[in-house]
DNA sequence: GCTACCTTGTGAAGGAATTCACAAGCATCC
DNA sequence: GGATGCTTGTGAATTCCTTCACAAGGTAGC
């Protein structure tokens, strides 16, 4: 398959979250300009990026609110129940292990790991926060396929090759520090100092 | 001044960080193919990003790690305080709240605005949860600069709104879910959900 | 069935970001 | 001081992404 841009990717998820809200809404069909609005981008681009994987639409009349809402969750691989373990429970790790977000989206978070006599053993919201030393055997057991790094960025990348080591092809770090895995790995990073960063630059760099 | 890339902008905070590494490291200089080993980038890439900003190294013998790192400091706007209020005090924003980077990097957190009287009055770890009510005329008075939203998704235009018309410039939004503003305010979100059906796509999407 | 009107899907054009490739500058060694 | 080796800074080339513009296909009204 062609390579789809990591933007293209992501508007995708937008246009779902906003044909969920018109599936709830019992709206029937949707155009690709109205979706573009909500979006912050242009109908072009919405059809654009809706081309790469087929045609969903009926020329004068847009797109069936309930079939492009499926195709999307098709295509986003949302269909199934992905299992992410949380690997770091401190306050950002303890914070996204009770955020209900993901499980909504079908991500199912097997449990969280930290080696923190403290914080092992202790319940978030029905998960658990297992040994850090069990990390790996769970980790192939339970057949994790995400795993979300709330560490500290000094250990960030020994941790990234352990659980790479363990067999996990997925991971969203949120250590701030850049990490190095194989090609077959994708690793995408949120990082709140360097969004900040941006900001800044932006009230400074203004004309 | 030329239009700069976000992506660039990103990068040079990424090249910062390993900077400031190694000014604690004691490293006198280093070059450009160094910073892009580090950063998952070429070399090329480095000094074209510099470029946009000056000449800051010598032909044969690289980048002063000092001046370079004052430079990228200045050119990011890091050279100052700024102020920032966080609103929102559930799970997230009272992991932001205490999360020590922010501070770390220049950016001092004036405080933290819930509606719920449970958390109003609470102290994060010396920062306090204020009255919502108190918003406007706080980021009036304190000369707040930048604000971390950290509400539900379906209050967060609202309350963009607010502090946009309270006279904040740059926003850091976390709820899940796209925001207009206008042209002169930046906005910035990040939105984990998004990034787990990016890395959903990608394990569904592979060769 | 015919007309008027919309909206999609998509090649082509345009624009933006990255990579290439090399002249120019500086340090070091002999 | 000249030769050697290394690294920057930057136009040019390339690749990638977005926008344009329009033919094709569909609906609705009469």
């Amino acid at each position: 398959m062609k390579r789809i841009a990591d933007s293209t990717v992501r508007r995708l998820s937008i246009y779902l979250r906003f044909l969920e809200e018109f599936e709830e809404g019992g709206l029937a069909t949707v155009s690709s300009q109205e979706l573009a609005r909500r979006g912050g981008t242009t109908s072009a681009q919405v059809r654009k990026d809706l081309s790469f994987f087929g045609s969903f639409g009926k020329r004068g009349l847009g797109y069936s609110v309930p079939e492009l809402a499926a195709a999307l969750r098709e295509i986003l691989g949302l269909g199934r129940e992905w299992r992410v373990v949380i690997i770091g429970a401190g306050k950002i790790g303890a914070a996204l292990t009770q955020y209900r977000g993901f499980r909504q989206r079908g991500f199912h978070i097997l449990a969280a790991y930290d080696d923190d006599p403290e914080k092992i053993g202790r319940d978030l919201e029905g998960i658990e926060v297992r040994d850090m030393s069990r990390l790996e055997q769970d980790v192939e057991n339970e057949h994790a396929q995400i795993a979300v790094l709330a560490v500290p960025s000094e250990v960030a990348q020994h941790t990234l090759d352990r659980i790479v080591k363990a067999g996990v092809k997925a991971v969203l770090n949120f250590a701030p520090s850049q990490l190095h895995a194989p090609a077959d790995v994708t690793v995408k990073s949120v990082n709140m100092a360097m969004e900040l960063e941006g900001l800044s630059f932006a009230l400074t760099n203004r004309d």
